[in-house]
DNA sequence: TCATCAACTGATACCAGGTGTCAACTGGTG
DNA sequence: CACCAGTTGACACCTGGTATCAGTTGATGA
């Protein structure tokens, strides 16, 4: 796990300066446990919060971030992109419908189809996005112990 | 290949109406050959071009459409959603960031990892997201042309 | 400690994609 | 033909994200 002074690290050894406002992004950032989106991060230390830091500069913080690998982005079921920390590499999550919850994984079954694929469709293959959905274990519980679940 | 015919009968057969602007939403959604997003459609047939649909009417459709399988719902390489259609069933698409050409392949990796990521997280595993990211082989030759690649 | 300067910030306006609303219209049915 | 639910199109609105720019900050050297 990553801890804010990893985070800060990895900033300066990038030629990043590192200030109070983006300490307070990084800071902010490794309290989620769940994935968030930018708006979510706008709120929680946004101007007129705990924090008034700028929309353009939280856009542009995680901008920072993610390029340096310190966070992920994925998208959520709804389409919508969100961001999660946990730690650096190449993985992919499942993430829980009902609570958001995120889970990784670090085995990345396309990987294993690249070379396949890259023969048959003569593609240069770059890149790829993968998420998973479904729903956590204590989500199972509570739509269960709700009565059932229903559509 | 889907033929408007197919798709109207799908429309038809789900309780849907079949309409003159759903069925020029169809008819022009099926000469895509690459993936499109909705703002194209819009462009397309939209008020004011040779038809004359609102854009409620388009993404209404599109929708519509997506929820009947008919189109598949995909990201972008630069994160924006695209719809194309190809045929019915479960597949993913290799996207050329160069000219967006997609290609399908319907072999998922995915669900293969799917039992043994269920019994690792003890998810209940619904749904999951594809998309891998190249670039096609005419796009790989005009690169090369152009006097090489460059970051 | 101070001066300098590039990097950075925050406010704001703006843009694009997408959604909600609602009166008017249309197609299917009897 | 009349009826009515489903559908349409115009339009206002919302949301997430970006561009701009004057002012501020932090690193550096003297």
């Amino acid at each position: 796990m990553l801890t804010s002074r990893d985070v800060e690290a990895i900033l300066i050894q990038h030629g990043y300066r590192l200030t109070r406002p983006r300490a307070a992004v990084v800071d902010a950032v490794l309290k989620y446990t769940h994935p968030f989106t930018a708006e979510q991060l706008v709120a929680d230390v946004g101007t007129g919060k705990g924090g008034s830091i700028g929309r353009a500069t939280i856009y542009r913080t995680l901008e920072i971030l993610a390029s340096l690998d310190v966070l992920t982005r994925l998208i959520q079921p709804d389409g919508h992109p969100a961001y999660i920390c946990d730690s650096l590499g190449h993985r992919h999550h499942i993430v829980c419908s009902g609570c958001g919850t995120a889970v990784a994984f670090t085995f990345c079954p396309v990987q294993e189809l690249v070379p396949a694929l890259a023969r048959d469709t003569a593609f240069e293959i770059h890149d790829h996005l993968l998420e998973v959905f479904g729903v956590c274990p204590s989500c199972q519980v509570s739509a269960t112990s709700a009565g059932g679940p229903r559509a």
